[in-house]
RNA sequence: GGCGCGAUAGCAAAGCGGUUAUGCCGCGGCCUGCAAAGCCGUUUAGGCCGGUUCGACUCCGGCUCGCGCCUCCA
């Protein structure tokens, strides 16, 4: 039985999914403006996993991940570039489609643009004004009355009182109600827009994330994510504009990763202290970065430096060091005890770390005995996370000096079984100790010599 | 100010009312020409103060410290 821990509930539940055998599950994605930094990996890698795992367990998944493809931040950067703005979103698009793919992320059944998806902002605000949900301001813009919807505030647990209370509410003469939020701006010259019966603009960022999830899942779906900075406002706005057009539940189980962070601050744009997916692949494997983040639960924080992801890189290297000259085909015994503690981790609210226990555990198990259907099972299992997919000797040999290619190590290592064979042992040294310096680090078989980096 | 989360060994990170988490690092041993890898063993825990209990890291209460949201944010 698999549980899941509903932000809306705070506490794990079992998961019953509406249609018996599938799951429809909405995940807010980027804003594309930028490349996406370490907090973004961890969203993708998070539900991927999630995806993965469910996937895995038999169901029959619809994953859609919006990207967000108009709002102020693509505007002014536009206008900062000189560049067009579906240029600009369909680079940084391109750009995040690479990043998720290095860290092998499944692309999602669907990822919906708000751009295309107008029409249906457009219907929905028309229901929510019809309803008395909405109204047309007199600046042009359109607003969600909060005060009409009864349960406003029921999955970031804070009321409205509480949330008028708070000092830093802007304050605009054209709201009825400070907390009431925007869900049609009206053009301002110069920016893009769509003609609508309010006159021409744009749509309100929480619109988008209603329509899109009704377009592709329907007025009632599974499971919604993304990180925990969204549970307030941009989900509780979601739950109130869906659920007062549609008159019916919205989300069953909604579920928000922990934030990435630096020195024990959360790593984001607005902080200045954030590190791009591809400025730490430059340094790290990209299934290290993966490793790192599915090592720790993903409601954790999760704190990022090199020293940690050191750390994840040495134990992966674990994994595959048991796997070495033992390449075994995937094959996961669902029969054996490895599986059902490995389930029991992952049916547990997603408990990788504790999934990523049981593979170590394979690991020496396979070490001492040598049993190949150990390493099969290492392999299968790990690959349903999405790890240990390439063969040992790539993952190894990988990052090593870019100035010595294979042949030229081979070459060392045939000189030196010469030196060893003759007994030269300060010569077999010299040479071991060559390569290590150039990060190439030997190691002595009963099958040769074998090289890895260091 | 309002609401919420966390505090586990040198570092990272889980489960669990009583039995070895796991990984990295350290130490001892085996293996090796020497290493590396691997194997065996091993040192370091549960912020502070109370309570419940035969027994608490695990449950309850208080305190301290850290973090997040309340504004765009993954």
């Amino acid at each position: 039985m698999l549980k899941i821990y509903n932000t809306l509930a705070r506490e794990k539940q079992t998961f019953v999914p509406i249609v018996a055998g599938k799951v429809s599950m909405y995940v807010c994605g980027m804003t594309v403006y930028d490349f996406c930094h370490l907090g973004h990996a961890r969203v993708m890698v998070v539900f991927d996993m999630v995806n993965r795992w469910l996937r895995a367990s038999g169901f029959d998944v619809t994953y859609v991940r919006n990207i967000t493809d108009i709002d102020d931040k693509i505007i002014k950067r536009a206008n900062e570039n000189g560049e067009d703005i579906s240029a600009l979103t369909q680079r940084f698009i391109d750009a995040m489609d690479e990043d998720s793919a290095q860290l092998g992320v499944l692309r999602p059944d669907i990822e919906p643009r708000a751009t295309a998806h107008i029409d249906g902002m457009i219907k929905m605000i028309t229901a929510l004004i019809e309803k008395e949900h909405a109204y047309h301001a007199d600046n042009g813009d359109v607003f969600y009355a909060v005060n009409s919807f009864a349960n406003y505030g029921k999955l970031s647990g804070k009321s409205l009182e509480d949330l008028r209370a708070g000092e830093r509410v802007e304050v605009d003469s054209f709201k009825r109600d400070p907390m009431d939020f925007v869900l049609w701006k009206s053009a301002k010259p110069g920016e893009p827009s769509w003609d609508s019966p309010w006159g021409k603009g744009r749509p309100g960022w929480h619109i988008e994330c209603s329509v899109m999830g009704e377009c592709h899942l329907g007025e009632h779906f599974d499971i919604h994510g993304g990180g925990q900075d969204l549970q307030f406002p941009h989900h509780e706005n979601e739950i109130a504009q869906s659920e007062a057009a549609h008159d019916c539940t919205f989300v069953n189980y909604w579920m928000h990763n922990g934030f990435v962070r630096v020195d024990d601050e959360k790593m984001s744009k607005s902080l200045g202290n954030f590190f791009t997916i591809r400025d730490v692949l430059k340094k790290y494997d990209a299934e290290v970065v993966r490793f790192f983040i599915l090592r720790a639960h993903y409601r954790s924080p999760l704190n990022y430096s090199d020293k940690h992801l050191d750390d994840a890189k040495q134990a992966l290297s674990r994994l595959y060091t048991a796997l070495r000259g033992a390449e075994a085909l995937a094959k996961v015994d669902q029969s054996v005890a490895s599986y059902q503690a490995f389930k029991d981790a992952m049916n547990d609210d997603f408990n990788t770390p504790e999934a990523l226990a049981v593979l170590f555990e394979l690991a020496n198990t396979f070490n001492k005995t040598k049993d190949l259907s150990v390493a099969q099972q290492l392999k299968g299992l790990a690959n349903i996370l999405g790890l240990l997919e390439r063969d040992s000797e790539t993952f190894m040999q990988a990052g090593s000096a870019a100035d010595l290619d294979a042949s030229a190590i081979e070459a060392q290592i045939a000189a030196r079984a010469e030196a060893k064979k003759a007994k030269n042992f300060a010569e077999a040294d010299r040479i071991r100790q060559e390569l290590l310096s150039q990060g190439v680090v030997l190691e002595d078989t009963a099958q040769g010599t074998i090289w890895r980096s260091n």
